[in-house]
RNA sequence: GCUGGUGUGGCGCAGCGGUAGCGCAAUUGAUUCGUAAUCAAUAGGCCAGGGGUUCAAAUCCCCUCACCAGCUCCA
């Protein structure tokens, strides 16, 4: 006999062998229905797992994220199995559970249509119905190869002869199908309720653009329809939020086809949020000890073969001029760093001007390859709050903190402090040639920036392979509404761009050093974040960031000339406010003025008229009734101050 | 860049070989109205652009452009 330990700690003597699933249904039999995998001391197992010893157990199910990827991992087993049986021919490469459902790679002559999803879909149904018992088996490495290559799968041969020799390499079996794979899966396909395929997609095999594109099918599933439908109508609302639909709904920016991919043109709405996060950016970072630069927007390629921008990304730039026919070709800024160490080398400094912090609203051209282009998000003209921190390595620590501070400063403003994670980016040592070789400097930076990182207490995830070419980063991530992250703002600690500028400054001895930088936004590119603001308010910005602050709406146009009265006093108070004039009834008026999520709409007639009132309604709370205008005044001339959520 | 999908009046869509339609928005007129849609009339489109097939193309074929999802990339 063993002990088990269970999640609620109490303790279960078991026979020796007992697997996971028996286990689970000596506790009850619900349990064992709902069960998806196990858990013993504290690593995923399958069901079929047989506790030899004492340990601890815990029955994951479908509540639990390790229980839910078995759960879809089965599930893309069940799509493997009936993609084999509608098209023998298509090889299977591979198909793991993610975090909204599982996906399968096949490599197949012709791309799948729409309409195969759906008998894909349809076959689904039927294995599921079937029932099929799922076994489990274990090969020899030798017997594994010999295995898939007889059934033609050489993608899986390929997988397998990259294991080590002595590996014990483990198959799952459900009826005709059998695939390579470490599980844990369900015991049959009948366990499998509502199955959905999302989409289809092209992707590379193994990710690597020079390989074959495979043809894949995302798919969810759920143990209830009504979880499936509940999911459905999520990813709907979700989308309902999109900034890209969103963003040209509300007339805050539009594309146009003769000006070109990437390119959006932001309208008044847009442009006035613009304008109100970059006045509010550039007083803060005043009050934080930066000093403005204005820098031009392109430059000799001489200055980015000094960066090493030139070898490194001389295909992301737009480049004037034919290098083989010019004396010399200029090219858009993709970046600021080399304008702004300009400036810092235009004198000698002393330690004691140190640290210098620089920022500027800059403006950057990128060429983003055609494919990659979304909404605001992905663009190839776009303005950053950039700037450069040259700091002495004592001040590194200090200079690195205050800028995660500013950066925590205006997340919380922006309400978003939530929303994000934190990455910290390192580089990939297996890949030298994408970043500057000096792997002492490297390790040395990254070991700096770790221990701020844990000094600060910022619960960050490691991403190796994402650091800048020059440095490690510390990466402000963002999901949008489809679920992708994107990098919105970001630190960076350079240990090489000073030694390329020749940088310095004069130490305490008289003697020459070299700084380090650090590369640092303070809100991000702020086309992104405006994507990043709509999709977090579905448009409903907080009344500071409002394009439209207030709208005015005269009952009918007796009042016409008191509604203006009112929009000219709060315009002198800095309140951005609209007359709607028209002549339409005033819950038409409502409805736009709603529909075009304005905070505060004020309702004037005869009675506010007499009284000098208005009667305010709340985009958020509807209507709050008559007010003195003089505290209606008061009131949104200190929430706008406040920068109230 | 790659895979797939989409492109029809401002927006959302229908039409899928035989002279371009609906809803909303817009414009004009009437209505002077108290918290999410007043009524009526009118106007608006070389069906993304180019080429081809056909007696005839929004509809079929080819190329280009743009948009969407995914892959790859992202200083």
């Amino acid at each position: 006999m063993i002990k088990v330990t269970l999640k609620d700690g109490s303790c279960k003597e078991m026979k020796k062998g007992t697997t996971v699933i028996e286990a689970a249904e000596s506790i009850s039999m619900g349990l064992a229905r709902a069960a998806m995998a196990g858990e013993v001391n504290r690593k995923t197992v399958d069901l079929r797992y047989q506790l030899n010893e004492d340990c601890s157990l815990n029955i994951l199910t479908f509540d639990d994220p390790e229980g839910r990827m078995a759960y879809w991992h089965t599930t893309s087993h069940i799509l493997a199995q009936a993609v084999k049986r509608l098209y023998p021919n298509a090889k299977l490469a591979i198909g793991p559970a993610i975090e909204t459902g599982f996906y399968y790679d096949f490599d197949i002559e012709k791309p799948f249509t729409p309409e195969q999803l759906e008998d894909i879909e349809k076959e689904m149904q039927k294995i599921i119905k079937e029932d099929l018992p799922i076994e489990r088996f274990a090969l020899s490495r030798d017997e594994a190869l010999k295995f898939v290559n007889e059934a033609g799968e050489t993608y899986k041969a390929e997988l397998i002869s990259e294991l080590p020799e002595d590996a014990e390499i483990s198959f799952y079996r459900q009826g005709e199908f059998t695939d390579l794979c470490a599980g844990p899966h369900l015991l049959s396909t009948g366990k499998v309720k509502a199955v959905k395929l999302i989409n289809l997609a092209g992707a590379y095999w193994r990710g690597d653009e020079k390989n074959k594109m495979l043809q894949r099918i995302y798919g969810v599933s759920f143990p209830k329809k009504s979880m499936l439908d509940e999911h459905i109508t999520k990813l709907e609302e979700a989308k309902k939020r999109d900034h890209n639909k969103l963003g040209r709904e509300l007339g805050i920016f539009m594309t146009s086809e003769p000006i070109g991919q990437g390119l959006p043109l932001l309208m008044p709405k847009g442009a006035k949020i613009m304008q109100i996060l970059q006045r509010f950016v550039e007083d803060e970072e005043e009050k934080r000890g930066y000093v403005r630069t204005m820098t031009p927007y392109m430059a000799k390629s001489d200055l980015y073969k000094i960066s090493g921008h030139w070898q490194h990304y001389r295909d992301g730039m737009f480049v004037l001029g034919d290098e083989e026919k010019d004396s010399e070709v200029l090219a858009l800024r993709p970046m600021t760093c080399p304008f702004q160490f300009m400036i810092y080398n235009s004198k000698l400094h002393s330690y004691r001007d140190l640290p210098v912090r620089m920022a500027e609203t800059s403006t950057l051209f990128r060429n983003e390859a055609s494919g990659e282009m979304h909404g605001l998000i992905r663009v190839r003209q776009f303005t950053i709050s950039e700037g450069h921190i040259i700091a002495t390595p004592e001040q590194l620590e200090d200079e690195f903190l205050g800028a995660v501070d500013l950066i925590n400063y205006m997340l919380d403003t922006l309400g978003i402090r939530d929303d994000v994670t934190y990455r910290f980016s390192k580089w990939d040592p297996e890949n030298k040639e994408k970043y500057i070789d000096n792997s002492e400097a490297w390790e040395d930076a990254q070991a700096k920036m770790k221990k701020i990182l844990d000094q600060i207490g910022l619960p960050y995830e490691e991403a190796v392979g994402e650091a800048a070419f020059y440095g490690p980063k510390l990466d402000i991530q963002f999901k949008n509404v489809h679920g992708k992250e994107d990098t919105i703002i970001t630190v960076q600690i350079d240990f090489s761009l000073a030694e390329r500028f020749d940088m310095a400054y004069i130490d305490r001895n008289n003697e020459k050093k070299r700084p380090y930088i650090i590369h640092r936004t303070s809100i991000g590119c702020y086309e992104r974040t405006l994507a990043m603001l709509i999709e977090k308010y579905a448009g409903a910005f907080p009344t500071w960031l409002s394009p439209v602050q207030v709208k005015v709406l005269p009952i009918i146009d007796k009042q016409n000339e008191y509604a203006e009265n009112i929009a000219n006093q709060l315009r002198s108070l800095g309140v951005r406010v609209e007359v709607d004039k028209r002549n339409e009834k005033i819950g038409y008026k409502i409805r736009e003025a709603q529909l075009e999520k304005i905070p505060y709409m004020l309702v004037v007639g005869d009675k506010e008229m007499q009284n000098e009132q208005v009667a305010v309604r709340s985009r958020k709370e509807g209507d709050l009734g008559p007010m003195d205008f003089d505290k209606f005044a008061k009131m949104i001339t200190e929430e706008i101050a406040s920068r109230a959520k």
